[in-house]
RNA sequence: GGGAGCAUAGCUCAGCUGGUUAGAGCACCUGCCUUACAAGCAGGGGGCCACAGGUUCGAGUCCUGUUGUUCCCACCA
């Protein structure tokens, strides 16, 4: 035991606590055979990357899971890690290459300019590491993995081939996403839309026999250089005579043909769609339908090629001069204005050009199959479940994903391509010559994989897959993925179905879905809109404990939520009290051992049994992952139940020596920091080391399980009717302004005068009562009288302490008025036949009980009344 | 075009399977430095639970529709 300082700060409590958790090498999980696994692999964050308030609650959730299992005697493991989100760390290397060396990656050469990232991720790589441990998170930092560390990458690699081995990867040209400013091909998941105004420009292409002309609408007029023929409607009478037809190209003089065909909504626009088969997905359908040709005018920097006297030009400024050739020679017909979705890259938001492209894919359809089974029959659970259907959504209309990435920095792929006979070599160790006919003239695709199918094996790769390791055997499958709904597509789905197709087994068991964190105005936080919030500021102003308690209460599972800085100062005030009920609870404390005393008093039961009532329904959340709910039952359990009112109401005992409140005291506060620990590690271990204990820490401690011995439902109930009696008074003095050193003699009239008289000193201590009168009849003079009435009793109070009357008279009519307003619903639910007959019998008696008392309440006001004149 | 969320006190939000008087934090008002805590204590004001129907003895809670709002998905040029 020592002495606690009077102000909680958290800054000297931390560092510190964190460190003997390190010591103590509590978070290290052993594979125990007598122990049940509980795993949780982090969703990696980037390499780059910084902590933010989203990082903030997602780790928190982790770790109040893995802290309440940890609690609960399971090997509990949450297993760290970083990603090396490839665009992101390449972009960010190649901008300071730029800008402190004015040289790009090309200056440098692939393998130099690897060394530079592989330097800049060992640089700034242990940055988010320790950021996480600023937060409390309780990490098996031993077994810390990175998904371009050894293991990671032969699991990378073994997945590739054994895909590539079974037709599920192949390589193919297809119109696919571009980034022109990241220069890489995206998936369709990695692009965002946006709904951006816009123009429809009608175009008129002459027919070449000069018969007439059609009229083409578009967006996006400068992919005409690229068009390599028109489409309409088969069923559109309009023009079922030019079908067949060619037109002339114009500016460009290319005479392409007509075709029909049923993609065309005849509806819009003019029915007739120019076709560019090389930058838009529905018209390279097209094309390989009728045979059109293909002709690339973008290239990869967004600039025109293949466009004659507009190449070089950005596809923008080509827009704008090729609109104006346009016009000068009359093929502008008209302008619409015209709202379109735009695909924005989700690393840069540039638009995305989509355009034809020879790359990686994997093949989703046979993948798909057993990802949907596992979520359809409930062996993976979403929570909330409402996100399951938007997975499975996702995944029944689920495209090719697109693999290849244009970037340097990530796995390389692993294929070789013969000069000699064009065979792709696909290998798990590094080729030196073909496969197929030996010629050493390979040359190894120079892409790298997209940065989530690395993160897609991260539950078993993580734990030694390929290899088949005991960490694997113990720890797969994991139990609980907790991650944001913004990424339900890149990575839960991704591991799902690679789980299933790898190791035959769901990565993990629950997917818990938490919103984003917002603004205060709701806004999404971001560097460039300057609203973010830095959670290491807030911890250094407000504490760990404080902050995790924000982002755990006063939210719902799935929901957004808004960040208030206000919100954690009083988060930070809860800290304060508990540490002051603990410093109050040490100072007065003369026994050294956590033992409850043979004899409790009704206060003692009281405390105890609403402590049980607590432990119930903290483990029934935490089995509900209602985190929120549980943490707000504890904290007001804290805060009301424990110290304004057991506290308050055992001072008296402490005053004479009581050991008896002691222990209870010491009893309750033990499980408060234990039931709190999880939520709020730092400070609850503090205390925890300040009292007599006996664990090692309360890290390790067991979490609270109900004691049924400890349950005392009368003596609860009893003592609450006490609890009400004293909140009547308190009230009416504090209405009257009687100051606290009148002690008025107070006379409560009961039919359950042993419930009462234990309640006396009670009374006393918390009420300011002078001398407390129980008895079983109204005293024979009540004239002059205040008079309260509670469940069990009715106060009364000698008029002389009121200090203005009329204030007494209006409040007891407005209560009477009130009362009677009461019996009459009551009356009235009472008379209804169907309610009385179908109504389960307690809620019935419930009632009768309401309007029994409001009838005895309404008798009493009117005789005050009287009394009062 | 399809799907989802949200709408409760001045503000931000809880309210789990329908059942006493709808809660919390902050803000506000009144009185207290009562020997754990003024980062505190006691008391108080403030709510047609978006709107309209329906189911039910009983609806903030379940169903349908309406309005507003946010988001996700989708190849209408």
């Amino acid at each position: 035991m020592r002495e606690l300082p009077k102000q909680y700060d958290p800054k000297q409590v931390e560092k510190k606590i964190y460190q003997q958790w390190l010591d103590g090498n509590y978070f290290h999980a052993e594979r125990d055979p007598a122990k049940k696994p509980f795993t949780i692999v982090i969703p990696p964050p980037n390499v780059t990357g910084q902590l933010h308030l989203g990082h903030a609650v997602d780790e928190t959730i982790q770790d109040v899971l893995t802290r309440y299992k940890r609690m609960k005697g399971y090997s509990a493991l949450w297993l760290p890690g970083y990603d090396h989100a490839g665009i992101a760390t390449q972009i960010k290397v190649e901008e300071n290459l730029r800008n402190e060396e004015g040289l790009t990656r090309f200056d440098l050469g692939r393998e130099k300019f690897l060394d530079r990232v592989w330097d800049w991720k060992n640089k700034y790589g242990d940055r988010i590491v320790e950021q996480l441990k600023t937060l409390g998170s309780s990490c098996d930092w031993e077994r810390q993995r990175f998904t371009m560390d050894e293991g990671c990458s032969k699991a990378v690699r073994e997945v590739f081939c054994s895909l590539y081995e079974k037709g599920l990867i192949y390589k193919g040209k297809r119109i696919i996403n571009w980034c022109p400013h990241c220069t890489t091909a995206l998936s369709d998941a990695e692009v965002e839309y946006e709904e951006k105004p816009g123009h429809l420009w009608h175009l008129r292409y002459p027919l070449a026999d000069g018969s007439g002309e059609v009229v083409v609408a578009t967006t996006r007029p400068e992919t005409m250089l690229g068009d390599t023929g028109v489409a309409v409607n088969p069923n559109d009478e309009r023009y079922t005579s030019i079908v067949g037809k060619t037109c002339i190209l114009p500016l460009v003089g290319r005479e392409i043909p007509i075709v029909a065909d049923e993609y065309v909504d005849m509806e819009f626009g003019t029915g007739c769609v120019k076709m560019t088969p090389c930058h838009d997905p529905n018209d390279f359908e097209v094309g390989l339908r009728h045979n059109l040709e293909q002709i690339l005018v973008i290239d990869d920097n967004g600039c025109i090629i293949n466009g004659g006297k507009y190449d070089g030009l950005d596809r923008y400024e080509a827009r704008k001069v090729i609109l104006k050739d346009l016009e000068e020679q009359g093929y502008l017909v008209k302008v619409e204005e015209h709202v379109h979705n735009v695909g924005t890259c989700y690393r840069c938001h540039s638009d995305v050009e989509p355009l034809a492209s020879d790359q990686w894919f994997v093949k989703m359809e046979p993948l798909a199959k057993e990802a949907i089974r596992v979520v359809e029959d409930g062996t993976i659970k979403f929570v909330p479940d409402r996100f399951a259907k938007t997975y499975l959504n996702w995944m029944h209309n689920v495209r090719d994903w697109c693999i290849s990435r244009q970037l340097w920095w990530g796995h390389q792929i692993p294929a070789w391509y013969c000069a000699d006979c064009g065979h792709v070599t696909v290998s798990r160790e590094d080729a030196c010559q073909c496969e197929k006919c030996g010629s050493k003239n390979i040359e190894r695709d120079p892409d790298v994989l997209d940065t989530w199918f690395s993160s897609a094996l991260w539950p078993f790769s993580t734990l030694g897959w390929p290899d088949k390791t005991e960490d694997l055997e113990y720890f797969y499958p994991t139990d609980v993925l907790v991650t944001g709904y913004d990424i339900i597509f890149f990575w839960v789905a991704r591991m799902i179905f690679s789980g299933m197709e790898h190791m035959k087994k769901e990565p993990f068991k629950t997917v818990l879905i938490h919103g984003l964190v917002r603004d205060p105005h709701g806004k999404k936080m971001s560097k460039s809109a300057g609203n973010g919030v830095d959670p290491i500021e807030v911890i250094d102003q407000y504490g760990a404990d404080a902050l995790r308690f924000n982002l755990i209460t006063g939210n719902s599972p799935g929901n957004d939520m808004r960040f208030y800085v206000e919100r954690c100062e009083a988060m930070r005030n809860f800290a304060n009290k508990l540490w002051n009920a603990a410093r109050y609870v040490m100072m007065n404390l003369t026994v050294e051992e956590n033992k409850l005393p043979a004899e409790l008093k009704l206060e003692d039961k009281w405390i105890l049994s609403k402590l049980q009532s607590l432990i119930a329904e903290v483990n029934e959340n935490f089995d509900k992952y209602e985190l929120g709910l549980a943490a707000t039952k504890i904290y007001d359990f804290i805060w009301d139940s424990f110290c304004d009112w057991y506290i308050e109401i055992t001072k008296p005992r402490l005053r004479e020596g009581d050991v008896s409140a002691q222990q209870v005291l010491l009893y309750v506060l033990t499980d408060i920091l234990r039931l709190l620990h999880p939520f709020m590690p730092f400070i609850t271990e503090e205390i925890y080391g300040a009292i007599p204990h006996e664990g090692k820490a309360l890290i390790v401690e067991t979490y609270p399980e109900v004691n049924e011995k400890l349950c005392f439902k009368t003596e609860e109930e009893d003592f609450e009717k006490i609890m009400e009696a004293v909140k009547a008074v308190r009230s009416r003095r504090a209405e009257m302004n009687v100051p606290p050193s009148k002690r008025p003699h107070i006379t409560l009239v009961t039919a359950e005068p042993q419930v009462y008289e234990a309640g006396t000193v009670y009374m006393a201590n918390l009420a300011y009562a002078g001398a407390v009168n129980v008895t079983r009849s109204t005293p024979a003079d009540v004239s002059g009288m205040v008079t309260v009435v509670t469940g069990g009793a009715t106060v009364y109070m000698p008029m002389a302490e009121l200090v203005d009357l009329d204030k007494e008279r209006e409040r007891i009519t407005k209560e009477l008025a009130k009362a009677r307003q009461d019996i009459a619903n009551q009356e009235k639910k009472l008379a209804n036949e169907s309610f009385v007959s179908r109504a389960p019998e307690r809620v019935v008696a419930a009632e009768r009980d309401k309007l029994a008392k409001a009838q005895a309440l309404a008798a009493n006001l009117e005789e005050s009344l009287k009394n009062l004149g």
